[in-house]
RNA sequence: GGCGAGGUAGCUCAGAUGGUUAGAGCGCAGGAUUCAUAACCCUGAGGUCACGGGUUCGAUUCCCGUCUUCGCCA
């Protein structure tokens, strides 16, 4: 393996129009930040680069809605990710943000360089346009019906509904968001990264980093090797909010820079902003271990178009690892900030205060390292209650006690070691190496792991030597014990600090100690005999009740149940009569029902209308099997337009109730009724 | 539909370039103990390693297929 002289660590911008939460912090922030400070505790060349993505669709889309500029939306945000980070600990070098004038700079002269150097492909393409806002609509701005499942406030990227992807021309009756008008097509130019000509550079790149992790790689491969392989990808937006594109460039008014093009920069802008002087070093020097934290949905820009876009900009070194992690799920549901399902950092930085160490501690010990996984407010208790409280924090205090009452506070001379003594000796020596090497692959919960087997040992230890029993049988003895026991606990002071830095510092200050660097441990000679320890018991970790837990949760479906009721649609408005009789409402009997081969959500349906028999698609097949629905009655609005769906003639439209989750079921007659009657 | 990553004890996860009894923590049961935050320590029960085929003397580990969860792409 290449040796490195110094390492940049960035963890992923967070984009700037919501607060943080537990998934956030778990996947990127957590490891990034025990990973920099083991490397700070080793005393090595490191630098750790952060800060807020302030730009893209999504923001001004915020600020639309809540009326205010796209600017005071990313300061709001900016602050309070910024004391969340704080709040938890988490120790970056800086923590940026790409409004800011030196990021502009750096993502512009970025731009232009590629831009002088012939990189981009210019390509005229068709887009939306809103005349009377008089300007271009990101699919985000672009509303309307949704040919799958015919939910009506589909966006031009997504249905929310369904969940399937789309594109604004699929749109049914499209409109803009902005004004109401109907969008009509306007061409525009914009610059493209040509990731297809540069597709062997690429692979080859990737081809060098087969030690990344399995999911890491595996993602890259599925890209190079999808249908057609990469595609261009435009690095230019029609759109008034982000970085323009350089203005001495021909027919750049109006355009900004794509929001994945400058927030890697942005990487690049904070090391500017921190070492004005000294940035490059770290940035294109080849003996510098650039490594990205990030969450899976990252990966493509990170392992692919970021690393293009260095390449072709030339100067720079290029990523040399990016440990992505899955996703944290919060009891047994995915996080999700629209239904408010997430325990949000800020929230629980004031409800459990100086528990900080508490929640670093579980989300380590349970993070998504190979596979995505749960979080339960029931494991956090357990995790604090059976880990963290009984296992170090109670051996902690052990030893402070033991030496109060035994020594007066003062740590015992050791005498001759036993051969049990000698064993342990030996395992204490070698715990800070496993930790180590495993922090090095970026296995962090079995990193923490060894921590605390190294508490369980001294516990175990006591339990076996029983000093409180042999302090009057046998004096030396215990002093060699405690002596020993002291040293574990100066160890766990030096060794927790990468997981959990303030218990590092409380152990620290009970032992009156001053603080020390990774290299010190692994000994038993950390303290000397005759130094004073404190005199108070020492509690590291109180126990959570059940009661503050039941809370959490109870908080948790209550916000969600509020969250559900916000989203009660509106009525429509008014109608008259005439216009519901245009509606021809028919009874109707399915007769068969099967999936439609190759959907996921289509079924083909026979109804029998009576006078009829009908074939009709419905996009209910996540929602109900063709046995529940089959031979059942339900009402058909018969005089709908015909319609093709997968090459199937869609006659008619079946009605179906809509749940909170957006579970589709058919609307059935209460009693059976003629095939063919009118609903009226 | 294509591709990728998973599916191992009640729960959360390790692991095996194929080889005698598949591991850990939590939880559970029993025991021991009292220095300690009703904690610690010891012992134990619990697994057809998703399912079906194949290769092999031998597969949970390799190959093929199926089911299933998550993600990316179309």
């Amino acid at each position: 393996m290449k040796k490195f002289k110094r390492t940049l660590v960035t963890a992923a911008l967070p984009y700037a129009n919501g607060p943080l939460h537990i998934g956030h912090i778990a996947g990127c922030y957590l490891p990034a930040d025990i990973y920099v400070r083991f490397l700070r505790s080793k005393g090595d060349d490191v630098i750790f680069i952060c800060g807020s993505d302030e730009h893209g669709v999504p923001i001004t889309i915020r600020a639309q809605k809540e009326n205010i500029s796209p600017q005071q939306v990313v300061d709001k945000y900016h602050q309070i990710l910024q004391d969340s980070f704080k709040g938890l600990n988490i120790s970056f070098d800086i923590y940026s943000r790409t409004t800011h004038p030196i990021h502009y700079q750096t993502a512009q002269d970025f731009f232009r360089t590629l831009y002088n150097k012939k990189v981009f492909i210019e390509k005229e393409t068709e887009q939306f346009y809103d005349h009377e806002a008089q300007q271009f609509l990101a699919d985000r701005y672009i509303v309307g019906t949704c040919p799958k499942c015919g939910y009506d406030k589909a966006y031009g990227d997504q249905c929310e509904k369904c969940g399937s992807t789309l594109s604004p021309e699929e749109l049914i009756n499209p409109k803009s968001s902005l004004t109401n008008a109907t969008p009509i097509k306007k061409k525009t130019k914009n610059w493209f990264l040509p990731l297809d000509k540069l597709q062997p550079k690429i692979a080859e790149y990737i081809e060098q980093h087969k030690h990344w992790k399995p999911n890491v790689y595996g993602q890259c491969k599925s890209w190079l090797e999808s249908t057609g392989g990469l595609q261009p990808r435009a690095m230019t937006r029609d759109l008034n909010w982000g970085v323009p594109v350089p203005p001495e460039i021909p027919d750049s008014k109006g355009k900004v820079l794509y929001v994945w093009f400058d927030a890697p920069i942005g990487y690049i802008s904070a090391t500017k902003e921190l070492l004005p002087d000294k940035w490059e070093l770290y940035w294109k020097n080849e003996d510098t271990k650039l490594v990205h934290f990030i969450g899976k949905d990252n990966i493509v820009f990170h392992c692919i178009i970021f690393p293009a876009m260095l390449m072709e900009h030339g100067d720079y070194v290029l990523p040399y690892d990016v440990p992505a992690n899955e996703f944290l799920n919060l009891e047994g549901d995915k996080i999700s900030t629209s239904r408010n399902w997430a325990v949000w950092v800020d929230e629980y930085l004031k409800e459990f205060p100086e528990k900080e160490d508490v929640l670093r501690y579980v989300l380590c010990a349970t993070a998504p390292e190979t596979k995505d996984n749960d979080f339960t407010w029931k494991e956090f208790q357990t995790r604090n209650n059976s880990e963290l409280a009984d296992v170090l924090g109670n051996f902690l205090n052990r030893v402070v006690v033991l030496i109060n009452k035994f020594y007066d506070g003062k740590i015992p001379h050791a005498g001759t070691f036993s051969k049990q003594d000698m064993l342990l000796i030996n395992e204490i020596a070698q715990v800070p190496s496993k930790i180590e090497e495993k922090i090095l692959q970026y296995k962090f919960r079995e990193a923490l792991f060894e921590l605390m087997q190294l508490a369980r040992m001294g516990n175990k230890y006591l339990a076996d030597n029983e000093p409180w029993k042999k302090i009057k049988t046998d004096p030396d003895l215990v002093a060699t014990v405690m002596n020993l026991s002291a040293q574990i606990a100066a160890n766990l002071a030096i060794l927790s600090e990468p997981f959990m830095p303030n218990t590092s510092q409380k152990i620290f200050n009970a032992l009156k100690l001053p603080i020390m660097k990774w290299n010190a441990a692994g000994s038993i000679n950390i303290l000397n005999a005759g130094h004073q320890i404190q005199k108070e018991a020492l509690i590291l970790f109180e126990k959570i009740d059940d009661s503050i837990i039941q809370k959490q949760i109870d908080k948790l479906h209550q916000s969600k149940s509020q969250t559900l009721s916000q989203n009660i649609h509106p009525l429509k408005p008014e109608i008259n009569i005439e216009d519901f009789d245009k509606c021809d409402l028919r009874i109707g009997k399915v007769l068969k029902a099967e999936k439609v081969p190759n959907t996921d959500k289509l079924l083909k349906l026979e109804v029998d209308l009576g006078f009829e028999i009908r074939t009709i698609v419905s996009g209910v097949a996540h929602c109900i099997s063709p046995e529940e629905i089959i031979n059942k009655q339900v009402i058909v609005l018969a005089n709908l337009k015909p319609r093709k769906i997968k090459g199937i003639e869609s006659k008619g439209m079946i009605l179906y109730a809509e749940n909170t989750e957006g579970k589709l079921i058919p609307v059935s007659p209460i009693k059976n009724i003629n095939n063919g009657s009118i609903v009226k």
